[in-house]
DNA sequence: TTCGGTCAGCGTTCATT
DNA sequence: AATGAACGCTGACCGAA
């Protein structure tokens, strides 16, 4: 029941989920923030505590943070590395 | 005794097979493939020259090399093929 | 058994910021 | 530059033949 409850959310930042992603329930931005982080190898640093909020408004506030809770929640990149060229 | 051996194979990419398909071994992925190419009568062209890898990880690279690697491997639409194996 | 249909989840695109 | 909504494709699964 509660699962139930929570499929609809996302898992990272709160927002209305857009299905499971990377193993878990996200909304399109986390989806794509995710996917995009992993495939530029980027890395991302706090300026504060690493304790930012991440919800559906400050999500972009702090990638270091909306990135760190991503991995938290569980999220796996998952053969995100095999790349797809299609034209 | 070769055929048992290369029975679990896909034909076309190597991965595993889920039985025979248009004639061959081929596994989940390349008989979509196929099939959703046949019907929809697509046409692909590579952007390289036409020898790209189809293996699992690259199969979904270049659309055009694996449509012309289910030819290679004798592929057809609707099984034509097996009238002539009958005998 | 192999067939075609299905659709969750993946990758890509691109208007918007 | 990055974001995220929308779209196309993939392939694991299922009932039909």
């Amino acid at each position: 029941m509660d699962l139930l409850m929570t499929e609809g959310i996302c898992s990272v930042c709160g927002d209305k989920s857009a299905g499971k992603h990377y193993g878990v329930a996200a909304c399109y931005g986390c989806k794509g923030f995710f996917r995009r982080t992993i495939r530029a190898k980027q890395t991302y640093s706090c300026r504060f505590e690493q304790r930012c909020l991440i919800d559906k408004d400050q999500r972009n506030a702090c990638r270091a943070c909306r990135f760190q809770r991503c991995l938290e929640v569980g999220m796996e990149p998952e053969g995100l590395f095999s790349f797809y060229l299609l034209w």
